[in-house]
DNA sequence: CGATAAACGAGACGGTACGTCGCGTCTTCTG
DNA sequence: CAGAAGACGCGACGTACCGTCTCGTTTATCG
């Protein structure tokens, strides 16, 4: 390995944990443009130069306490799988992620925040939160067409785009609930409804 | 009037314009956290004091200039009629605005930032720039609808959204382009067959 | 003159001793440094426009102000002329100058305070207030010695210094008062034992 | 101790005396107005914020300059002893001290300035500056007296004021080098002449 | 089991931006 | 048109946080 010696005090990982759980927590609280290492450094028990010694800055910390946060839900395997898309999709709705806490949105719009700096944070965050609740959604959809659920082709690439989006843009920019009433709503109104006429407009 | 004196010098308004150009310059040239009221007033010519007589602080010069955005293009009397939903949309991709340039890019993440601040400046935010796109293409649909140009209902409200909802997060979290095939995905495989479908789930 | 139009409004110079009353109480108030053209202007119900119409700045003004303090009665008509010198001496004693009021040493020290600025003020200081303290001083001492009240020859500019250098020095460093009893160990203890025994050294 | 922790790095007060230094280069190079943290900061290659942490602001830095200055050689048992007043005095003339240069009379201007402030100012600038002075002057007067080199009794504490008085009074306010005929005509005109005679008026 | 070397909490360091305030100048309106 | 009121460009103030660097202490491995 390039940063390791074989002697001397041995970095205390289990300390991880609990700094990214800090992390979080004054995300939350303060949002991303108050929050002070110092903060995290206090809450967590810990010195700023432990911090600074395991993660570049602000913006490492932040976006490794979001990229370690759980998705195992949003792995294939445990997607939920009831037969039809419909029941699916509404098996989906995770009261506890995007819209259910202010906490979750305060965090997301402060990840928000981050993607703006530099690529290599919008990359990151688009891997941790983006790309695995999309792909999620491709699974599913592509599933049911596999199944002949639907007449005619779809373009499952801009579908499977449609939940998060419309999830996304409830909670940041309108502020309000990702709730039952709205999931159903998008995909009554909008995804199976699309998917059941097809991917083709009829408009020549 | 409330808060003007009869004597003394003007606060001299045109400015204004001149200042608030200047922060979305910066704004898009070196992001929101780097943004500094010094660099607003050095490129608008101006002192600090003259910016914090007018403006809070930081968020509310930015919000300030984000409202004064022109949308003039989303009033009513001036979407696009061509007498047909499809044509009607694809008039409305404006390649200067989200996806076009990386400046408009850089200035929506930056309000993105500013969203999880205070439920003052989500508000502003989503009153300047979001809530005019979305009756924009409510409009368009909704007329559409009138004209009787799809079989049954459809849920207007959230079809609305689509696209709005989906641009931005392609140009935010995916940092792709908004552009013309992008655009035609979505109206050709999610709204349109959303519509022609209509807005019923077959499911039970 | 240079400055003065034939027509227009006149410059109202009966309000010049109202702003530099309002000077000296300001100066005496809080201090030269914490001293600033907006409190004197309020203080003088004035606008701070028409105190730079007339001063040519901070140091301008406290300048003129204290030139205009009344020192007539050092002028060399106006001292007193007992026939004896310890008797004048002991005349010149104005409570109401330096040691009696706290708002004299203040004024003093905030002058002091703009000798080390320009060479300019350091001459105006001392042509104001210095130059004629010492030379009444002078005046009685040569006077005396002119009426042959002592033996033999004295250094007089170096003696018509002693008595402003010790009161300065004194309500100026030591922040004592210069009261009677000051005044007398003064007179008696350093310039007339000088004058009795003649301005030269008896040593080689 | 009162205010050190046991932990953390230490203050590194090596630095103080870098800092003090700068400080009375910039109060000579511009004066007390003139200067700022930031100059004093720039000169000794330090942060605004470590001189905040030291030093309460302008004024305390200053004093803690002014008081840092080594006055050992007024030390009594470091006063010049040649056995006669007149040539004890004389070799009291420091050429760097008060008249010798201009940096040294802008410095004593500024502090004049500060002395005006606050009661705390005064005292320290009398405890650093001040008294020691007059202690040499007084010691060098008393000893003369016990040796009876004088016939009569004298007013010790109001000559030894003298010689500071009056240098202070030419530097400060008659803006002249206080060299060495100025300060021969004190001692030969003034000092030795008054104790000469005596310290008692001939005057009833 | 003692030496040693890195990690740790704490906090000082050189920087930089903040938001405020006073400078001296310049409008604007009132008398 | 002088004067009050106050906005203007400028720049210093004192504070707070950045990311780095000592401190003295703790802890783990190696000799």
């Amino acid at each position: 390995m390039i940063n390791s010696s074989a002697v001397g005090r041995k970095r205390d990982h289990s300390r991880d944990p609990e700094i990214l759980r800090a992390t979080l927590d004054v995300l939350a609280d303060t949002g991303y443009a108050d929050l002070t290492i110092e903060m995290v450094a206090a809450r967590a028990g810990a010195g700023r130069g432990t911090i600074y010694r395991r993660w570049a800055g602000k913006d490492d910390l932040i976006l490794a306490a979001i990229a370690c946060t759980d998705r195992a839900d949003l792995e294939a395997d445990r997607l939920p799988d009831t037969g039809e898309l419909r029941t699916d999709l509404l098996a989906m709705l995770d009261p506890d992620w995007l819209g259910g806490s202010e906490r979750r949105l305060r965090i997301l719009a402060s990840v928000t925040a981050m993607m703006g700096r530099t690529p290599e944070a919008a990359a990151a965050v688009r891997e941790a939160i983006v790309e695995p609740s999309v792909a999620a959604y491709r699974h599913l959809i592509q599933r049911a067409a596999d199944r002949g659920e639907f007449p005619g082709p779809a373009d499952v690439d801009a579908l499977a785009q449609v939940i998060p989006s419309m999830a996304a843009h409830r909670a940041l920019f309108l502020r309000q609930p990702v709730d039952l009433p709205f999931f159903t709503s998008i995909i009554d109104g909008v995804l199976l409804p699309a998917l059941t006429r097809g991917g083709q407009s009829t408009h020549p």
